[in-house]
DNA sequence: CGATTCATTGATGTCGGTCAAGCTTAGTGG
DNA sequence: CCACTAAGCTTGACCGACATCAATGAATCG
């Protein structure tokens, strides 16, 4: 499979130069990230790291899905991390990656190479404080996920993992605000993986929720939520 | 229950000054730092934030054990951060606090206002460094704990924890490198909290435990882990 | 048009939850 | 000092949600 690259003349045309760990660059700090970067496509399918490979790079995702995922020695498979457009891939200050960074969709990332970027966390103040900010954000995420894994029941997990999608792919295009559509950049078995559950019981849900009218799909990828809120009501976080 | 508050002249007579947020701090910024902190003290099971409070401090633990935990509406609970000395408790930036923080022990805070740390944040690099190194290590550990809630079985939840605590405390306190001996901070109900898993279930599991030889304990709360490696391979993570 | 991957659905099994009883320990007051 | 209480823990009996095993269907691709 052969991959667009849209060519960014400069990162003024970049789709998330105001989401990203550059955000709150100025035009001295941009020409300084400018002068490090480098652009790196992977198709669907592909993994960008495997745990334990060196850490040579870091970045942002421009556009696509990527998963973080923990492999246990007897092959069960947790998925601990889902990244979007402008979320930030890699770990400064560390010389090995610890989870496998797989390509859900097709992915495009802007990299850094990581020596020269943690020599700018140090000296352009704006880069690590937004990648602070970012980081506490993923932390907060991350806390989150662990009352869904360790507490909610499997209808209850399909429910929170699908309005997370929903709300998080509607921020980036905004909808009606009642209801969404999105295409799921996952496949069955990667929502059991993020979900701590197995295939099965995810398709079991999923086809429960569509019965009951909370979701509607023809495809299996193309969701359509007709209500966010009763969607919600499902996540068992509501009063 | 009154609490006897070491008398610290200055962060140089710190326990944790050279772990915390502050330890990348030279003289001039930690007397900057010394100048708005104070501290405070909060017994066993005190509440030390309601989630929803406004924050109006942030800090690191000088002693004892807190924890953070979300509750759902119809009071399913799920522990997610155990926040040991020197360890940062708050969020920066952000108006309120989202989770339940509880002492488990007694426990004393260095605190700092949170709107000044901020400003000290942005203006002293060293406080913000460290901090990102910490956050970004909490976040590792979030992942790891993710792995735990959503793929591993009661009894590895069980090794992983104790295996967890035995090691972090080991840290503090070394013994000699292959048992380790420990009192447990926390109750059967928090360990439950913490693992995804009813406190049937978790005294189950540590009796079998005990009985099989990999831990032994007598008053419920003095663990000794003779072998830490055979506790290890109990956790499902070895090969 | 097979071959392959992904998803759905059904039948059965099991791990951990629920319900319930009793035990241990610490604290309180007569 | 001992009775009384309450909180925390343990253990057993039973049950149900989700996993496992298995068969089939739908979509994609050479």
């Amino acid at each position: 499979m052969t991959l667009a690259i849209p060519r960014l003349k400069s990162c003024e045309d970049c789709p998330i130069r105001y989401n990203a760990v550059c955000s709150k660059c100025d035009r001295d700090e941009l020409d300084e990230l400018e002068a490090i970067k480098y652009y790196r496509s992977f198709s669907a399918g592909q993994t960008i790291f495997f745990a334990g490979d060196p850490l040579e790079f870091v970045g942002s995702i421009v556009f696509g899905v990527a998963s973080l995922t923990r492999t246990m020695p007897d092959g069960r498979v947790q998925m601990v991390g889902l990244l979007l457009p402008s979320d930030f891939l890699g770990r400064p200050h560390r010389e090995t990656i610890e989870t496998d960074v797989v390509a859900e969709t097709d992915v495009m990332l802007c990299c850094f190479r990581r020596k020269p970027f943690e020599g700018m966390i140090e000296q352009t103040p704006h880069v690590g404080q937004r990648l602070l900010e970012m980081t506490l954000d993923e932390l907060d995420a991350a806390r989150e996920w662990m009352l869904v894994l360790g507490r909610k029941t499997a209808r209850e997990k399909i429910a929170s993992l699908l309005h997370m999608i929903a709300t998080r792919m509607a921020a980036l295009e905004p909808g009606d605000g009642v209801g969404a559509n999105f295409t799921l950049p996952i496949t069955r078995e990667t929502m059991a993986n993020y979900l701590g559950l197995t295939i099965e019981t995810v398709s079991r849900q999923m086809s429960a929720l569509k019965k009951e009218g909370l979701i509607a799909f023809e495809d299996r990828r193309d969701i359509t939520v007709p209500d966010l809120d009763a969607l919600k009501a499902e996540t068992g976080e509501e009063d």
